[in-house]
RNA sequence: GUCCCGGUAGCUCAGCUGGAUAGAGCAACGGUUUCCUAAACCGUAGGCCGCGUGUUCGAAUCACGCUCGGGACACCA
């Protein structure tokens, strides 16, 4: 995977996350593409990189396989488990036994990404299978009883044309019936689905599962497939089912404020596995969720570790240790009876004595949570909460740093046990708040910063 | 040519299911602080919210047109 896939991870997840806090029953899914002809590209990079490990001088990768080295270890695996027992044979011996090995090598690191960053799926669906189990034909058959699929030619696109257009016709689906500019073809030149057919289907499928609102997460570029997608879940669940579908920017990776130039050559390369070893995947997390889903996203390598007010992940860390830490000390003092089990104890407290202004605010801004969350959840916009939690540290910071000027508003106040208690309870409300808000951003609040 | 996303302070962005003087961070400027509970703090300035028309008692927010930037437009993943 790498980082943009990461920030479609992260967001689906909070997502899922915030659905639920607000009372969705949620399942997250990940529709695994592994039919069509990509996938015979990737088997045969693989079987480029078998032959390599068995000792062949491979030279350059040919133009049109994947040149990636992380598919070394994979036709290094492969050598290993089977000699050389497919190296000299014709390719259509050999490709589905390399196309299924490929397929489960790369599922293998997909997962393990998706584990680094803490998003676990509870349903994994392959194209592939779709296909085979039929599921396809009979998603098609479906939409071919309600009178949806015809042989037509469609009109070329407007303005520039593809090199090799030829006007045909094609198994079309009336998707222009269903909200869509144009009927979307269903069958490629060579007679196997579209990806837009396997993906009705999968839609189809899911339909008859029992959900009747499903949400997509997908890369920008995809953005013209939106439609289509919409009219077919429209047609195919006879209307009682929405799809919506959340499209992901692009992120791009700086340091220091300017553009980070990945280069293999120059050992810059950087791997969503390698960002989450150097940061931390609380750090990742909470950054891709800094911005609405649909903006590009700038994630910078420096600022993201840097203690400043300008890291959004530390300040909101910062404020959740800071008031662990008065915790302990009241718990030293003997003002509280534990650490993390106080909220009963603490709601006793008498909170009249919040008086000053910062107090107030502080206040006022926790009010505000549950309507956050809940607009947030309806927008399907997790970063308001990432802004909101911002604000909030921000809040709890000014009132700590109001303590230092003047004794009297620092939490704990000596021989004054009752205004004590009053503000140990507020701050607590306000580290519930944030390790609620962290826990929907799939972040884990610290307690202590080293 | 069509469709989608965006244009808000010098920069990066919130706010957009209409509501009071449009917010934050950075940068700039002016101060305070080197104390303590933990990596400073306070203040100032800075905006025809891309342009225009419309709807409305009221528009950054809604509609239409224009403009600029990005992306997508048979079969491709």
């Amino acid at each position: 995977m790498h980082i943009g896939h990461a920030r479609g991870a992260v967001f689906g997840d909070a997502l899922a996350a915030l659905l639920e806090w607000v009372g969705f029953d949620v399942t997250r899914e990940y529709y695994i593409n592994d039919a069509g002809a990509q996938v015979d590209v990737l088997a045969r990079s693989v079987h480029l990189r078998y032959r390599e490990a068995l000792g062949e001088a491979i030279g350059d990768i040919p133009e049109g396989l994947y040149p990636g080295d992380y598919l070394q270890p994979v036709g290094a695996n492969l050598a290993q488990q089977d000699g050389d027992k497919w190296q000299n044979l014709p390719e259509e011996q050999w490709l589905p036994h390399f196309r299924a090995f490929a397929i489960d090598a790369m599922m293998d690191m997909i997962r393990d990404d998706l584990a680094g960053l803490g998003v676990v799926h509870a349903v994994f669906t392959s194209e592939r299978a779709l296909v085979e189990a039929g599921k396809v034909d009979e998603g098609l058959a479906h939409l071919d009883a309600m009178g949806l699929i015809y042989e037509g030619v469609l009109e070329p696109p407007k303005g520039k044309l593809p090199d090799d257009w030829e006007s045909r016709p094609q198994t079309l689906f009336k998707a222009a019936e269903f909200g869509d500019d144009v009927d979307r073809p269903l069958k490629k030149s060579d007679g196997s689905w579209t990806y837009f057919a396997t993906d009705i289907a999968y839609h189809w499928d899911k339909y008859r599962r029992g959900f009747d609102t499903l949400i997509d997460v997908w890369g920008a570029d995809h953005g013209g497939y939106v439609k289509r997608m919409q009219a077919a879940v429209r047609a195919v669940s006879g209307g009682n089912a929405v799809l919506d579908v959340k499209l992901c920017q692009m992120v791009n990776l700086l340091k220091g404020g300017q553009p980070f130039r990945m280069s293999k050559r120059a050992g810059t390369f950087v791997t969503l596995r390698d960002l989450v070893e150097q940061v931390g995947k609380d750090v990742v997390r909470f950054i891709m969720l800094t911005r609405k889903n649909d903006a590009q996203l700038d994630f910078d390598l420096d600022k993201v570790l840097e203690q400043s007010r300008d890291n959004p992940v530390f300040y909101v860390q910062y404020a959740h240790a800071r008031i662990f830490s008065v915790l302990r000390h009241a718990q030293a003092q003997e003002l509280l009876p534990d650490l993390h089990d106080n909220l009963d104890f603490l709601s006793k407290a008498a909170l009249s004595r919040l008086t000053d202004s910062a107090e107030l605010t502080l206040i006022r801004m926790l009010a505000e949570w549950p309507r956050q969350v809940d607009s947030a959840a309806e927008a399907n916009e997790p970063h308001r909460v990432a802004f909101y939690l911002y604000e909030l540290a921000a809040c709890f910071h000014a009132l700590w740093n109001k303590g230092k000027d003047e004794a009297q508003l620092r939490f704990l106040i000596e021989g004054d046990r009752e205004v004590s208690l009053a503000r140990l309870a507020l701050i607590r409300a306000v580290a519930l708040v944030i390790g609620s808000g962290l826990s929907i951003f799939g972040v884990t609040p610290v307690e202590e910063m080293r």
